[in-house]
DNA sequence: CCTGTAAGTAACTCGTCAGTTACTTCCTGA
DNA sequence: TCAGGAAGTAACTGACGAGTTACTTACAGG
């Protein structure tokens, strides 16, 4: 009697079914990766921030996010509970990945003024590069931040940036090169804003001004102006 | 046989049936308004404009707005075609209401630095008593400006705050008052976007720092930090 | 004064979408 | 080696919400 008739044919068989079972084990988690619980989160979160990015809160679906990441939307169930807790995972990992690319900032000079200017421009180019994290920002403001509000994740990221700030305007203030009385939280958020707003709003800018604020030239010349914006103010 | 029975009876009956019709008309359109298309059309618009600031224009509800207004959603489709149309509306109408409001800013002085000063405090003032206007500017961007594309009211509004800035900017650089060579449009976007973001990522911003940004002190501060970080700038 | 059209109402339709169910397949550790 | 739980699938459900229908009521011009 041939067993195999009732047994049902694995959606997974690949050509080395046959090979020696360790081996093909081994070749199949490493191909193909039946059963792969951190890559289906992974590949949820992904698709998710993506749609997420693209469409907003509401405007996303989550059959779109099942579809996009090769999953299905009962995982999305599995793993973050709701629409709500998938977005909130969306934030926390998306700021998570803030914290660790602020590493890329390396400050290439001792000096305040030189490295205030460096911290600006990059700040504008970070905004820049993610456009993910504004719309998501956004959309988070949008809803109050709820989402922020009752993550310790996202809470805990009390923005590194603020002390680099406090330390050049102290140094600065003590070799004369800056002005005194500068609180940092301030200037943070005014170094954050003229690059961010610049960027969210770009699509409403673009269509008062009628001209395109992502062509390199405007790139180029807005990146100018925040830095001699910021380092004209800061003059003593 | 009595044909009342088979009259519908009106819902706008009033006090004021019995009286003479001429003068009974007249006092029913005064105190209740049977038939108002002028009145209708403006509660919709002001119950949308309430509803999609609140909610987003996807997070909003056509029968909310109905029934807030007092209309019928039939109305809704009536006057303005589709949701998409109203949301439309209400970025126009408010548009509108900024223009008019502008007027609001009387430059006391005629002094180039003392003007600019007015001129951001003004800017800041306008986005703390107008929230509605920042939430749907950023529902707006969020749909990559979609409505305020295809509306020739909202584009015909090419910031008369900008000729503003520009004069401003050519007086002081001749008094020597201001450094010469600023962009009038780039320094807009950074009055604009200091106060903007602000206010608009203030509920992020308050979990991340842990403050209250809307606290008459907080805003007290942040209003002489903008007007000192551009006035500091434009120093020559 | 009466008729055509605009203003207004309530109840519906019909697609959509978050979340669920009922099931199968795989993997681990006792 | 097998039991039980975790990973995964597809089809379903039930509510909700934008837009429509079929109707009634008001009013202005001939």
């Amino acid at each position: 009697m041939d067993l195999s008739a009732n047994l049902p044919i694995s959606k997974y068989v690949t050509a080395a079914t046959d090979t020696k079972t360790a081996a093909s084990a081994q070749a199949k988690a490493a191909e193909r990766a039946t059963r792969d619980p951190e890559r289906t989160r992974a590949s949820i979160l992904s698709a998710a921030t993506q749609e997420f990015a693209a469409k907003g809160l509401e405007g996303a679906r989550t059959d779109d996010i099942a579809r996009r990441s090769g999953a299905n939307k009962r995982m999305i169930y599995h793993y973050f509970g709701s629409k709500d807790g998938l977005f909130q995972a969306v934030l926390e990992d998306t700021y998570a990945r803030i914290r660790g690319s602020e590493a890329d900032l390396q400050l290439t000079s001792r000096d305040p003024v030189v490295a205030m200017g460096q911290l600006v421009a990059f700040s504008f180019d970070w905004f820049l590069r993610h456009p993910e994290f504004v719309k998501l920002l956004n959309e988070e403001n949008l809803h109050s931040a709820a989402h922020v509000r009752s993550s310790n994740v996202a809470r805990s990221l009390n923005m590194p940036l603020v002390e680099l700030i406090s330390e050049l305007l102290e140094r600065g203030a003590a070799s004369g090169q800056f002005r005194t009385g500068v609180d940092p939280v301030q200037l943070y958020i005014s170094i954050a804003g003229i690059s961010y707003f610049y960027f969210s709003n770009r699509h409403t800018l673009s269509a008062i001004f009628n001209r395109d604020l992502e062509a390199p030239g405007a790139l180029r010349q807005r990146r100018q102006h925040v830095v001699d914006l910021i380092l004209g103010y800061l003059r003593p």
